[in-house]
DNA sequence: TGCAAAATAGCACGATCGTTCTATTTTGCT
DNA sequence: AGCAAAATAGAACGATCGTGCTATTTTGCA
């Protein structure tokens, strides 16, 4: 099959489309992480963009779509806020480390404005659908990108043999559960302190080598 | 101030209301704890309980009203199944445990049906008033109860004089949250056995000492 | 500059929401 | 049995929701 050489059947305007999406998305997911993904309404949306409720509408066809839109993108920031980063550190403890430490950076900002992830589950475990999907399947990602870290500590020779990967990442997890609700819903003082001495007695506990040994 | 001795001045007919009244807040509960505080929708339950919707209203005179009902009567039936029972161990350890365990029970079953505690506090951390307020100080309360059993396990000597109660309240916590999300929206298999490793872990690193000495 | 396509606006729809008002029924007591 | 109060029903309100339809404007390329 010989493809002519089309420079690509781009449609031929689509650039300003794309910019003012991207402004929706935006505004969207301002909205999301404050009032959560089922407080997403295309008329609070069209309100804050200064546009009609069609012209929002448009742009994704249906509500679910504009939905998973606001979550595939809070997991692309969230991506590139925790774990790229973490990536540049070296395999084992510092880049566990690393991902920790950019998480609980994270959640410390969204203690005011909320997290997708863990409202986004509270609204959609008992309901079935793409969004459900869209949200579940990022939270998996990244929650396996974080076992995959604790895996190579281990492989490294950072965490006792005998520790348990999954229990480890389990552990992690509810450390960040709970300092997302007791600062933010609860707005206790001292919150932040307690989640970064539990990781550390943590890692102390599952036999975690000093650093220099990278 | 003689006070005649008028057998109570109630009102003359009262108890049908009451009665009708337990039987929305039970559908409520069921309805708020699957699809959240802000799911209930007054139209939803006059369906469920055969009723108008004018008659459902009229016993709480305002959405929020009945939320709070909902709110109350969760609360009532989490003390009674997890505080109470626990009050009947001696202080201390055991005492400590049976809260850890019959939480654990519960959240277990709560798999299927969801916590307003949790959901709850998704859906009002950025949402002030008095529905926030009654979730916070219902949390708080239990919470506090959740405290005071590790400072008593403390003072028994069960748990190291280092330990700090909030800290240990705290990662208590985080094991019931990351349980419940993991449970419940991924669905996670392995995730009760999880929880309960990571306590049986956290009293050992903390220092208990054996059931024995109670 | 013109022209097609893309982007946006405007309007209306059916549905659902919490709430209010006014009947009507049911209850509990004398 | 009768009567007042309590309990419930019924209908309607304004608001908001997602969505579909048809203009109108704006865009980007020939």
């Amino acid at each position: 099959m010989a493809s002519s050489f089309v420079p690509l059947p781009l449609p031929r305007a689509m650039q300003k489309g794309q910019q003012t999406k991207a402004t929706i998305i935006e505004a969207a997911l301002g909205l999301a992480t404050q009032i959560g993904l089922e407080g997403l309404s295309i008329g609070a949306l069209a309100e804050i963009t200064q546009m009609s409720k069609s012209g929002v509408f448009a742009h994704f066809g249906s509500r679910e779509e504009l939905q998973i839109s606001v979550i595939r993108e809070y997991y692309s920031r969230f991506e590139q806020e925790i774990y790229y980063p973490a990536l540049r550190e070296p395999h084992g403890l510092p880049r566990l480390q690393a991902l920790f430490d950019n998480w609980m950076r994270r959640v410390a900002v969204e203690i005011q404005s909320g997290c997708i992830f863990i409202s986004g589950a509270a609204e959609f475990d008992d309901r079935p659908g793409p969004v459900h999907d869209a949200l579940a399947s990022s939270v998996k990602t990244w929650l396996q990108a974080l076992f995959r870290a604790i895996v190579q500590a281990q492989v490294c020779g950072h965490l006792g043999a005998d520790a348990d990967p999954h229990q480890v990442a389990f552990e992690i997890h509810g450390l960040i559960l709970a300092l997302h609700y007791e600062a933010r819903f609860l707005k206790n003082p001292g919150s932040l302190e307690r989640a970064n001495t539990a990781f550390a007695h943590m890692l102390q506990r599952y036999g975690a080598q000093a650093l220099q040994s990278a």
